[in-house]
DNA sequence: GTTGATTCTTTATGCCGTAAAGTATCGGAC
DNA sequence: GTCCGATACTTTACGGCATAAAGAATCAAC
């Protein structure tokens, strides 16, 4: 199931999100973690295990139990809201526009595809609900920097902005869940891949036939980069490929009206 | 978490996803239950309760206990499989082209978008390992069937039909999960959303100050269809200029070489 | 009538997030 | 110096989950 982002108390949420240093405290022990602490430790863990991490296994990764965590952070969905807009933090927070929008939009999805092969969880928190964290805001703040650059009305822009995202977004779910499934089982994924897509031909022998345009889909191959496996391969030339279309649609846009 | 598709027994799943009407049975008690009325009790039970739905829930719509399910089926991840089948059954599996692709890639990308609103859970089973199923397979090869008509060639195919999917799914998620989690909460979308960036705007009073172009992004507003709620408005709005961004692209390489 | 395969229930195991209660540690007030 | 009350953290416990294991009931074939 996915993590809905800050279904919690909002003001204690937010300012968990904004706090400045923070708190001097007065009296009782003092204390042996913190926020930012258990955020790093969140973050170490979920990218070992997806977000179906544990609060027990962050706290043990510091020394403490489960419980420990809850006189910081109200709960596991509140961690993954910081842990999300923390790990955003790793991102530029603006691009040269020397060569015009389109290098520059064009780094900001390569970074921002390997920010998500970096910590693929993040592909499982809903982004519906944005987190509204302030590193969210800043990546999402050197998207549109780019793109007011083309002079197109903000209506358009925000189509365009959403069509980035959910493209990069999706292009990355592709390749890192791929990974993360291999890794679920103990298979790697090409011998995944083989083992069903055997099993698919032996039980339907005929599925070209079935499906003559898919088969058609599949021709025309050659790797792009022989040193990674088959389906990162595919995975980076769909990227590559599906982004240059985007980028000419908006080209188009920019040119025309 | 998300639910990968597919960890059990390969040919298991398979045999599931693609067994023809199947099986008589020698001794014991009649069966009282079957795959199909399985399956279908778990998409009702997912479309309220989504993919967090319990096993025993579905056994109770059934009149029966959770184990009782397990005859039937190998264990929840495949039931999800089976599920996410099923529902692809829904969507047309071939598109005229009398128009010409744009019109018919655009009614399959609304066609898309209206089953992920009615079964808000596919979007959370994860898309980067297919569940292979027989449905699954002809809506890709409906899109396919209309994209191979523009003559171009499969490698640039590939990235395109990834951009349309991604984008679809990207779109539909943003208005699902928006309406879903106001529903776990109990609050409506709008209420929950005035909240959060009253909160924020109280704690961080020179937001639009902090990211000047986010808020010059938001201007230039005016409802689509004025009965809709604001969110669902926003995102309608955005999945149409997204898609005709994506499709102008598509155009663009189509006129080119 | 007996055997054995099959369906379904019962019970139990080991996870999970987290509520509640208890213990230890400290700063400040007197 | 002593005590009070807030704070940090642990222990224990609860209810929920998927599902393993074992048992009860049912029926076809011999």
């Amino acid at each position: 199931m996915v993590v809905y982002a800050g279904q919690g108390d909002p003001r204690r949420s937010i300012e968990l999100l904004w706090r400045g240093s923070v708190t001097e405290h007065r009296p009782g022990p003092k204390p042996g973690l913190s926020v930012d602490a258990i955020v790093d430790a969140g973050i170490a863990v979920a990218d070992e295990q997806g977000l179906a991490f544990s609060m027990r296994a962050v706290g043990e990764r510091l020394g403490h139990t489960a419980m420990a965590l809850y006189t910081y952070v109200p709960g596991k969905n509140e961690l993954v809201d910081l842990m999300y807009d923390r790990t955003m933090a790793e991102l530029p927070t603006s691009y040269p526009l020397d060569d015009g929008w389109r290098p520059a939009v064009t780094r900001w999805a390569h970074d921002m595809w390997e920010c998500y092969g970096r910590h693929p969880w993040v592909l499982q928190v809903s982004q519906a609900r944005p987190v509204l964290g302030p590193h969210e805001f800043a990546v999402t703040e050197a998207l549109a920097a780019i793109l007011v650059s083309t002079g197109l009305p903000g209506r358009q822009l925000r189509g365009i902005v959403g069509a980035i995202n959910y493209f990069v977004r999706g292009a990355a779910q592709t390749i890192a869940e791929a990974r993360a499934a291999g890794g679920a089982t103990g298979e790697a994924d090409e011998e995944w891949w083989y083992a069903r897509s055997a099993v698919l031909l032996e039980i339907e022998p005929d599925l070209a036939k079935k499906f003559p345009m898919l088969h058609l889909l599949e021709q025309d191959r050659e790797p792009v980069d022989p040193s990674l496996p088959y389906l990162e391969n595919d995975a980076l030339e769909n990227f590559r490929n599906g982004l240059r279309v985007l980028l000419d649609g908006i080209e188009g846009a920019v040119a025309k009206p």
